[in-house]
DNA sequence: GATGATTTGTACGTATGTATA
DNA sequence: ATATACATACGTACAAATCAT
């Protein structure tokens, strides 16, 4: 990511960003399910610390969206209404056409080769289909375009926004029809790419990342807007 | 704005969030320049508090990106190297052409008119060359579209990031020239959103938005990407 | 509707790490 | 290079508000 990262509060160095980064994990690993109620002290117990650092940790993951505050009312995970998860859907899609668009006219060579490299390496994936490694590779490749549109700003809140989105999008590959098509719609992005179309490249993200948001809303039950 | 503030933390029920509020003010209203040390102790006596709400307040402000945290070594106000400024006016400019394009399929007739009111209500400033006039119209105008876009989280996001910039946007409206071209940009902007051409008034608000950060990195002496 | 239990919000003191002499 | 000064990070105690009884 970024020097200064993306919630603003330098590398764990501290006991509190320790904590929030633990929590975090529990958090968009699914270990605490959206709407679970978290106990300050509890945590602080878990932790091994004082309630001051779990605080502050709330505090920032409050911020980044995973969990919501009520004054004197307590904390608890995040659970969005399914409106309020398409929106956030929507944003995710227009955020990663906005990085697609600026790095198809501002990556390196470099940048070029290795996300061309990426996308071979989960072609591999697709024929074993590991869900769990495609998966991941699909979060490197999203990644590296974030990167790739040379503005950190944007690729801070490109990685903050999918990171608020991790707890609703498990089991996003159901079904290797699923997986097959994910993959064809990064060659054909990447195909706009080198052929120096921006525009046409961010439109195509911004369909791969609906098409992504409505397979899983329909797999939630929910209704993703613009499906 | 939303039921939940675009930190995530509910309104000011909390001293903390009384102090991050008036912090946040004297910060975007430049009482507090980019660059200024605070110094918690200093902060809380003069908040008539003690340093642990201040801590609060100071750790929110750190993820809305107003002041950078370093563990240990305190805590100062955002000064932003010329860079990454020029990034984040980018990111303004396309979240605000993104944010017209949605509202332009979206809005309903009650906000199209409301907009078409705010438009000419700042005619008349124009006239009478009031800037800080203006200025708030042209807030109250840019917030409108906002909310337009009918995506709540895309326009939370689109406040935090004017508020971000708020500190080095003083002065935009430097010369009557500047006041009345960026009058004329809305009026190209409101009438591409009346003939319905969500992507025309998104380019023409792009454009609009970095005509007017080039205006200020020439006038902060810095240059800002993409003039 | 009032009272008590529980949890959060705030205050303050100590420890730790950074910067300076 | 060592030591001193200083501000923050953390822990603990109290106060206040919410929820349950």
């Amino acid at each position: 990511m970024n020097q200064e990262s993306a919630s603003g509060v330098p590398p764990g160095v501290t006991l509190a960003e320790t904590i929030r980064v633990g929590l975090a994990d529990e958090i968009t690993s699914g270990a605490l399910a959206p709407g679970t109620e978290i106990d300050e002290q509890a945590v602080a117990r878990r932790f091994g610390a004082s309630r001051t650092p779990v605080r502050e940790a709330l505090r920032a993951l409050a911020s980044s969206g995973l969990v919501v505050l009520s004054p004197r009312r307590g904390v608890r995970v995040a659970a969005l209404t399914s409106n309020r998860l398409g929106e956030l859907f929507e944003l995710m899609a227009e955020t990663e056409a906005l990085c697609i668009r600026l790095a198809t006219y501002r990556m390196t060579a470099v940048e070029r080769v290795a996300l061309q490299m990426l996308h071979q390496q989960s072609a591999r994936t697709v024929e074993l289909d590991d869900i769990d490694r495609y998966d991941q590779q699909n979060i490197d490749f999203h990644t590296a375009i974030y990167h790739a549109s040379h503005n950190s700003v944007l690729a801070d809140h490109a990685v903050a926004l999918r990171l608020r989105l991790a707890p609703f999008r498990r089991a996003q590959f159901r079904g290797e029809l699923r997986l097959r098509q994910s993959h064809a719609e990064h060659e054909a992005i990447i195909a706009q790419v080198l052929q120096g179309d921006g525009e046409a490249a961010g439109r195509l993200m911004r369909a791969h990342m609906l098409t992504a948001s409505a397979a899983l809303a329909a797999y939630l039950g929910g209704s993703g807007r613009g499906a």
